[in-house]
DNA sequence: GTCTTGAATTTTGTATACAATATGCCATAA
DNA sequence: TTATGGCATATTGTATACAAAATTCAAGAC
């Protein structure tokens, strides 16, 4: 037996439950500020209430949800505040990645990583949105990799699937489209310089200027 | 009605066998590994099963637990690994806590953790450890506070509680603790002077002190 | 002696029943 | 009209019962 362990993906209840809720959340099915009643839930689910439960309480420890104490839960609504903080965290959080990235990096990573950047620009040349966001998700799922630290990538995760909740993609204009890119490219020059200094800055204005998106499309509610 | 809201705490049963739970786990009643049988638990708590493993869900959110399906859950180990990374996370956290606590500290904060420094470094003549590490913690603590984003002093508390687990603080030499309190004195100041980038840096510094202290009590194990 | 094999037992997973709390509605009084 | 009290309903909280899976251990095969 070789040391890789493949457990067989056998989805607890409460697991699928928080799997389906999750995706509901972000695709804005379950909108911010629902109440999830637990028997209507349980039935759209197809599950009763005991795992259901069990599956709140996993989406309140990822700030998904709140719940109040015999009231129930519902989907978190999140103040402008809430946003600034969240991403004061996650650009933190993005320096240290870009970081420990620039101390672990190899050139078979900054080939991928250039290949992926060349299709993000072809999408962006072509104005693909969506597709344009699936690569650039996976660039910096990519950065988190190389950084190699499961402990800083699981609250990345965490954090970006509370900001997914808002929804706020659609709201790029085109020079904050241009500017992205580009910076990108810095970006991945700063990795392949390993100046973690300045791939660190370059990830904090990066998401800075997210975040000025992010309260522009919530100003706009 | 002034803005404030002040809910009076009544404890939900799932969230009180968290709360009892964690503190057992952090005082190393349930040591590193320990399986925890259900039915064994629910008679310690007083609770039945419904409530504790809505418990165990909170705690394995929080990274104290790990639930392993059809087989139960148990005390998280930490690898030496899982350790770099977690205080590799802390050194970030803490240092975007000392940047944004810049921005914000008045003179009445000022004035506030000197006092608590001067605590501290009479607590360290007399060679107060327990005193010492109490108001280390308040120190942070108010360094979060602040601070003022409630998003990271949450990712400051989670990650924590699952380093104080370790129980590595009765592992303080003389060198590295006169070390800290000294690090301490130049936080103080920096925060004075408002220079944020040499607060960061003098966070990051200290927590990998810290490190080096929770590995070398690992590897005694 | 070691390795299977397969009940018996234990433990976890899920559903449901009952209890406690909150919510909504309507009657009544100021 | 507006506020208050109290009942009916709905919803959440907790315990327990049953189902499914894992673990244990002894008997037999090699």
């Amino acid at each position: 037996m070789d040391g890789s362990t493949l457990p067989i993906a056998r989805l607890t209840l409460p697991e699928a439950a928080a799997e389906r809720l999750r995706t509901l959340i972000i695709e804005g099915v379950l909108p911010p500020g629902a109440k999830l009643n637990e028997r209507e839930l349980c039935e759209r689910l197809g599950v009763s209430r005991t795992p259901l439960r069990e599956a709140f309480r996993m989406l309140a420890g990822d700030g998904l949800l709140v719940q109040l104490p015999n009231r129930g839960a519902q989907v978190v609504v999140l103040s402008r505040d809430d946003v600034r903080h969240a991403f004061e965290l996650m650009a933190a959080l993005e320096g240290l990645a870009g970081e420990l990235a620039v101390q672990r990096v190899t050139d078979e990573d900054l080939a991928y990583l250039r290949g992926l950047q060349a299709d993000m620009e072809a999408a962006h040349a072509r104005h693909d949105l969506p597709t344009y966001y699936a690569i650039n998700r996976t660039i910096h799922d990519r950065l988190n990799a190389i950084a190699a630290n499961p402990i800083l990538t699981h609250a990345f995760r965490t954090l970006n699937a509370r900001l997914h909740a808002l929804r706020f993609r659609s709201n790029l204009n085109v020079a904050k489209w241009n500017q992205a890119v580009a910076e990108h490219r810095d970006m991945i020059a700063a990795l392949a310089a390993r100046d973690g200094a300045a791939l660190r800055d370059l990830l904090i204005r990066h998401l800075r200027a997210k975040q000025q998106t992010a309260l522009e499309a919530l100003e706009a509610d």
